[in-house]
This record gives C-alpha cells, structure tokens and sequence, in this order.
DNA sequence: CAACCTGTTCGCCA
DNA sequence: ATGGCGAACAGGTT
C-alpha cells in the first residue's frame, strides 16, 4: 500500500504519542518483520523512555526515543501504524505495540514485507546515514537525477522510477502517475529518452510528490480526479485526458498502466 | 485452485 | 565491478 505520500500520514499518525513514556512493548520478535533484529533488546531499552520525535526518508521511518534509542520502521507492502486505546488487545497481525499510559502505538503488517529495526546508541544507526536527498527538496535536482538515469542507460525508465537510491519513496503507483504526465512510455529505454522527456519527467516527479504529500500526505485525502491513480486498478480504466482505455503489462516486473495515445 | 499484489533483496548472468 | 532481471519472502484477496 504505501508509497511516500501515504507513508507520511502514516508516520504522523503516532504523534500523539510525542512526549509520553513507553510503559510496556508487545513484540511478536519471532515474527518475520524483526528479520536482523533484537527484539529483546528493542523492549528492554524502550521501556520507560519517551518518543521524542520522528522523521521520514523516501519510504522509511524513523522514530526518536529518549536515552539514546532508535526504531525503524518500513511499511513494505501491507504495513500500517495506528493509534489505540490504552486498553487495546492486540490482533492477529498486530506485531508491534508500544503501550503508554494514554493510548497504544501499533504497527500491523498482515504480509510482513515490512521491517522493523532497532538500534541503541548516540549516533542515528547506519541504515539511516547515507540517504538519497528527498525529492520535495534543492538536493535533488537536475544534476542528481541526470547522473542516476545515467547510471542505467539500458534500464526502462519505470526500473529507474522504482529505485529507491534515486528515487526514495516513489512506488508502482507514483512512477506510472509520473510517466503519465510526463507523457512517456513506462517501457522506453533510459538512453532513448530525449533531453524534452527526461526534463518533463524530472519536473512531473518533484510535482507528484509535492501534490500527493498535501492530499495523502496530511490528510489521506484522495488526490484530484484528474490523476491516473483512480483509473490504473479498475477494469476499464481510461485517461483522464480523452478517456481512451488504458492499457496494462507487466514493466520492470510490476503491473504497469499508461495512456497509448498519451504516452510513446 | 490459481493468479495477483502501492516493496525490497538476493543471486545469477551479461 | 557494475547493471539488469527474475525469484523469493508471507499471507491475504480475487
């Protein structure tokens, strides 16, 4: 489900919890999202410590504790946090909760896809240094996206889309919302692309991104009708443009939908 | 019962 | 060494 919009809202959902203790954690540490981490160690350290705050790279989470304590969190494909009742009893998928005397903190996950990450210490951990500059900022400009489609001259441009290295965040639905305005063929190779196409899509991605963070990303509000998002499930799905059908394959492994009169 | 899935990582091959 | 691609991960839904 999530892509970086929706990630946002997902990572504010557990706000309300700013400033207040951890008083007990339910871990499920058997559980496939804890691949690679300790999970005795994540509810020892975060009891009695407070959420300080939280921030967001690409699809990534990370969230502050006090005394020196990190969790990570990564959506994957069916990855959900929530807020509930203190006297919430945790379901079937729930594999994390964070109790504090107000309310509890999950995260579900029902196809585990997901992680969650755990670190102890003064620095951010290692898997948070490093990253791609954010897309809804100066860092990524033309000189950054240039280089990295040139890094994969071969690729379709949908593969490069995906990558989280150069693209953090965009997902299967945000790359086809990108090639759609932008007008490009998902398929087209990297070194086909014209100088006109390769701005148009550096241009259609800062502007996806920028729109669906103030739809989604504050509210989970759908973005405008005009957007493809709203017809690529459907059967019969059109353009928005001139409502020709869409058409649908698989590119760069992952169901796939533009507009062949848009799009070459 | 089979095919499919808004994500990432791994191993194989060029 | 680097890049491209298919499979695998787990469980639910169509």
């Amino acid at each position: 489900m999530p892509e970086l919009a929706e990630v946002e809202w997902f990572r504010k959902q557990w706000d309300a919890g700013r400033g207040r203790e951890v008083i007990d954690v339910k871990a499920l540490s058997s559980k496939y999202v804890f691949r690679g981490t300790d999970g005795n160690a994540l509810r020892q350290n975060l009891i009695d410590q407070k959420l300080l705050r939280s921030k967001r790279s690409g699809k990534q989470m990370l969230f502050e504790f006090s005394g020196d304590n990190w969790l990570g969190i990564h959506l994957g494909m069916t990855g959900k946090t929530r807020v509930e009742s203190s006297d919430f009893q945790s379901g079937k998928h729930d594999h994390l909760v964070l109790c504090q005397r107000e309310r509890a903190l999950v995260f579900n996950d029902p196809r585990q896809l997901g992680q969650v990450r755990f670190h102890h210490g003064e620095d951010k951990p290692d898997w948070w240094k490093d990253r791609p500059p954010e897309i809804d900022s100066r860092e990524f400009d033309q000189k950054f996206f240039n280089e990295f489609l040139g890094r994969h001259r071969k690729a379709p441009i949908k593969a490069a889309l995906l990558m989280q290295s150069g693209f953090p965040g965009i997902g299967n639905w945000m790359a086809d919302e990108i090639l759609w305005r932008a007008k490009v063929l998902p398929s087209k190779r990297i070194h086909k692309l014209t100088a006109r196409e390769r701005s148009a899509i550096f241009r259609a991605t800062k502007w996806v991104v920028r729109r669906s963070l103030e739809t989604l990303g504050k509210d989970f509000s759908d973005p405008p009708k005009s957007w493809l998002i709203h017809q690529k499930w459907k059967r019969g799905g059109i353009c928005p443009i001139h409502r020709t059908p869409l058409r649908h394959a698989t590119v760069a492994g992952r169901t796939t939908a533009w507009c062949p009169k848009c799009q070459r």
